[in-house]
DNA sequence: CGAGGTTCTTGTCAGTGTCAAGATAAAAAT
DNA sequence: ATTTTTATCTTGACACTGACAAGAACCTCG
């Protein structure tokens, strides 16, 4: 009964389970949501044992919170790529980051959803605990190089960026949805324009 | 249908088992949350067996969907009192409005989580449906009184006070949380002006 | 080859949501 | 007033879930 991959030898009874089970998390994330979120469909779906998770995870919320560190790994990434494509100025680098925070919200809303309204994840635990400060820390420094410390103008943008990208995850916000990706990535980056901290003098 | 208005004889095994599954369930949502939510813990609550609630409710989406209902009626609520105390000119209603949006999120979190954040309401069903579409309506007669019919006004100051009472509800923003009532209050007031679209000429 | 430890399976338990069938009480019909 | 009907609630069952315990399969190292 060999599950074995083709170009490397099996050293284990699967391989690597420990990240086999975070693809099959992600996946049954994404079809079921945080709600349905089955521990023993993610085994089934890995083609173990209903118990097999406990070792690499200990329980429902070791997995979940494992899965939501690696959510905030590409939640941060997808920000990155945005602002990779954008201007070098304070300002568009800091509409490119909200732009990737809606970007990621769309794309994974399950993942989203899980990072930002659940009670499961467990976040005083690494790796959950530094990557999500990670994103934090870079909010705070996009609104530095704006020339602010203040915490209202970190909480306004943040704020506003998490706003559009919960409504638009959870099929709200019909009207901008309706719009192509294109004329949306324009009004997302107009309403974050207004919140803004006034430019430098 | 009669929707229990001032009954004074009890009329069944329980008197009113309907009222009671729904303070029980809200109860119960507040204690647990969503993700621990329990349709037959709710039954507990109220007294009765396990299988007591599915002839008034259906199954467990049936009670949230009824306690989503209940919640977007509160929610309005609290910004009708807000706006009640507040200046009568459009800005100062608009402002008052998203005040009493975070007031809602900040006093039933659970509450405004099983409204924003969950798929287990059905919206199509009444009165979910309508009690939702009429706090929509809301928001957009607020802003039309505002001078704009524009979607992106529309969006711009539901995201910002969305994303203010989320992010408030579920601990983050911690710096505004620190402040005082009155504090924060001026803080999100400051934050929602910057959405608002321009005076009229 | 064999001891030790990790990885995974099997089996079990309490708990959950939902369905079916029966019991109970109120209401309606005669 | 008595019977029938209907709505309300209980009991019991089933499949499913997360967690735990004990054992089997496997790798590593002596």
């Amino acid at each position: 009964m060999t599950e074995t991959d083709a170009d490397s030898r099996p050293r284990y009874h699967h391989g690597d389970l420990h990240a086999a089970l975070l693809a099959a998390g992600e996946a049954e994330l994404a079809e079921a949501g945080i709600e349905a979120f089955s521990l023993r469909s993610v085994a089934r779906r890995a083609g173990v044992s209903h118990a097999a998770p406990a070792h690499h995870f200990g329980d429902v919320q070791g997995l979940l919170s494992a899965l939501a560190a690696e959510g905030f790994r590409l939640f941060l990434a997808a920000q990155m790529a945005r602002q990779k494509q954008a201007a070098d100025d304070p300002r568009s680098q800091m509409l490119a980051a909200g732009l990737g925070y809606v970007d990621f919200a769309l794309a994974r809303p399950a993942l989203f959803r899980l990072m930002f309204s659940s009670d499961r994840p467990v976040f005083e635990t690494d790796p959950l605990c530094s990557t999500s400060e990670a994103a934090f820390r870079h909010l705070e420094g996009g609104v530095a190089a704006l020339g602010s410390k203040d915490p209202l103008d970190i909480a306004a943008i943040w704020a506003t960026a998490h706003g559009i990208a919960d409504l638009l995850a959870s099929g709200r916000l019909k009207p901008l949805m309706a719009l192509g990706p294109q004329a949306r990535d324009a009004a997302v980056a107009e309403i974050l324009r207004r919140v803004l901290p006034a430019p430098s003098p």
